[in-house]
DNA sequence: CATTTGATGTTCT
DNA sequence: GAACATCAAATGC
């Protein structure tokens, strides 16, 4: 009943924005701390919040399996473009990917965010992904949560601090609970180990079978 | 469970 | 014209 016991109680709910360094250290590093974090995003039609469970990294020009590989675009622009900020693009003719730029404006560098696990605003996603029967469904692929989550190509280079999109700190995931393997979907230099994920999170996109030969572990 | 296929349209060669 | 950082449904074990 003190007179600030309301406002330090509210106060704790929702994370600082951008806990993540983004520039002047490897992608990768990067990549690695975005789990656990909380991705956010505020729409029209509402608020959802969802924990990331699973990223890759995608290194710049030197990367043959980077967009910046193929040089300054109109696509890439914002790729290349100062880090802490969304890079928002268009795949296979129907679903939108969303990456973090991170490193300094120039390089090329980022991280496409694979999966979440949803938190907030789940009615929200059910209603934005009539297909999906499951729940585990709703946000297990890069093209699934930019559905859910209502992302979409005019949040191209928008401020992760600011919005429309926004990551937030969440709960730290240990190393123990971190795999690492190899990317996913792609054909240059698919052996680079830059995926990263939580641990038996349901939440997890499908792992490719042949990844299960080698015993691809905490990094 | 694993593998294949069709849908769809922008981007770059 | 080919490639594409995907998804869902269908088919093969």
């Amino acid at each position: 009943m003190t007179r600030d016991a309301a406002p330090t109680a509210r106060r704790s709910r929702l994370g600082s924005p951008l806990p993540v360094k983004f520039y002047d250290r490897p992608t990768e590093l990067v990549a690695r701390e975005l789990l656990g974090t909380i991705l956010e995003t505020r729409t029209p039609d509402g608020v959802t919040r969802a924990r990331i469970v699973e990223t890759e990294a995608y290194l710049g020009p030197d990367d043959p399996a980077c967009h910046a590989a193929a040089g300054l675009t109109r696509r890439t622009e914002h790729l290349f473009g100062p880090p802490g900020m969304s890079y928002v693009y268009f795949i296979y003719g129907m679903y939108w990917c969303f990456n973090a730029v991170t490193r300094e404006r120039g390089h090329g560098a980022a991280v496409l965010i694979r999966a979440v696990h949803p938190i907030t605003g789940i009615d929200l996603m059910r209603r934005r992904r009539p297909r999906a029967h499951r729940d585990r469904d709703l946000t297990n692929g890069p093209g699934k949560l930019c559905l859910a989550m209502g992302i979409v190509g005019e949040m191209n280079g928008t401020s992760l601090r600011r919005g429309p999109i926004i990551i937030r700190a969440g709960d730290a995931v240990s190393d123990a609970d971190v795999v690492v393997t190899p990317r996913i979907g792609i054909t240059q230099a698919a052996e680079w180990p830059l995926r990263y994920l939580v641990r038996d999170d349901p939440f997890v996109s499908k792992t490719p079978p042949q990844f299960f030969r080698r015993n691809y572990e905490a990094g």
